[in-house]
DNA sequence: AAGTGGTCTAGACCACTAT
DNA sequence: TAGTGGTCTAGACCACTTT
């Protein structure tokens, strides 16, 4: 508006599109990290402050608020209050992997079957109690299933679950349930939580004879455990497949 | 204000207290969160609309907005334009592994120590031209560096680095660089964003003999690549450990 | 005292979904 | 058409840091 005179300070970074779909704060937040992966503001430098970005973008506090808060959320940015905004360094720790590749195994249009291999009820040993919070030698289901992904072996799974006598379960049942639904999100709705580990292993005899490898071979272990809304446990195993199967990959600052 | 009759309906839930130094965005979404650890709200249900809880606990749209969207970006509800937010179930592929563990054992009181094993100019080899997108045959700064842990070997890495003429590297500098700073969040501002791989190995003889580990050993194997603001490789290099010094572990779902 | 980020309001308007 | 989430405004007030 005042800018009438002194024509050629047009800045070329003032380009907030009311008309796009997508959403001004969304805007803003992407010219701001356009500008840090060009280098015009560096780690540790600090970004102007939300006032001086209000009068740039013409934008009200709260939308330019909210720009910040996305940055700040992803760890391009850091704010401290009454000093400003500041362009963060990479910071590895923060790098975080995640399993969307396997669940591409699951929704896509890859050829996965799951078989049961065997299904049965056994009798807790020490371990398994622990993990399912009941006693050594109380009965619990076994099961184990082998994961094939276009026709080849892939993940080998073995799990305990407590034997509820109150809702038996149907064998079919089993050979979707608690993998495939939990990958996809469609989890059983009994499921409050669960934890995950993830685990370098060399794989043993009767593993790398379900999985058709060659001994020796590196491995990787998921362990899981999963809690209903009574905090009580519902299911433990392991999932076990060859290493090249399972690489966490991931990025870290900006593109 | 309107229930001054019918006094017993007394809600347990909408106490928001404006005193507290926790905001009331974040207070509401632990309200929301609590009742869903509870069970009053069950994966797949629908929340309030938004309109009714600004209404039930006296706030501002904005507020619920603000409470609602941080619970959608923890993956606790999704919400849908139109008809309304409901609860998540747990989904196993947004679990995610991060590497605050190993930061702890840079930035925290523990005894580590950074032991630079060799550190020299070579010539790339294929794969390592590759990766630092240089010419085979081109100078490339070559490191082995041994992290101990309260004396004990504990990381082993091997690194390369692009050599700069212009920027001469000091002996000293490479001992701590790039690894205790990156995972402190200090690292190089040159630095502009990074790839990491993780995968599980076997130990070969060498790793085992720096690492004082006996053979066959499982291992976990990070790969890392950094880039500069030019988007040119900086370095590139692999650290392994015993398995059991590199466990992922996270939660999914609600505490 | 001046400048910074942090929260919150009380609406308005829009886009989408259901009926 | 009514109800839902999604965005945005134009301030106000507060807490904190720096000078």
């Amino acid at each position: 508006m005042d800018n009438a005179k002194g024509g050629s300070a047009a800045q070329t970074n003032d380009h907030i599109d009311r008309q796009s779909a997508h959403p001004v704060y969304a805007q803003l937040a992407d010219a701001i990290r356009q500008q840090i992966s060009e280098g015009v503001y560096r780690p540790g430098d600090q970004l102007p402050s939300e006032a001086m970005l209000v009068r740039t973008y013409h934008v009200s506090p709260m939308t330019v608020r909210r720009a910040i808060n996305l940055l700040a959320d992803q760890e391009v940015v850091s704010t401290a209050q009454g000093r400003g905004t500041f362009v963060k360094q990479v910071e590895l720790a923060t790098a975080a992997f995640d399993l969307r590749g396997i669940k591409g195994l699951f929704s896509s249009d890859t050829a996965t079957t799951i078989k049961l291999l065997d299904g049965r009820i056994i009798r807790a040993d020490g371990r398994t109690a622990r993990k399912l919070q009941v006693s050594q030698g109380d009965t619990v289901i076994y099961i184990r299933r082998l994961i094939e992904v276009d026709g080849e072996p892939a993940f080998y799974h073995r799990g305990y679950l407590v034997y509820d006598p109150t809702r038996p379960v149907v064998e079919s049942e089993l050979e979707v349930t608690e993998l495939r639904c939990l990958f996809e999100g469609r989890g059983s709705s009994l499921i409050k939580r669960g934890e995950l580990t993830v685990e370098a292993s060399i794989m043993n005899e009767e593993e790398a004879r379900i999985l058709k490898i060659s001994l020796p071979s590196p491995a990787m272990l998921l362990e899981h455990i999963f809690y209903d809304f009574n905090d009580r446990p519902v299911s433990w195993g392991i999932i076990i497949c060859h290493a090249k199967r399972l690489r966490l990959h991931t990025e870290v600052g900006l593109k």
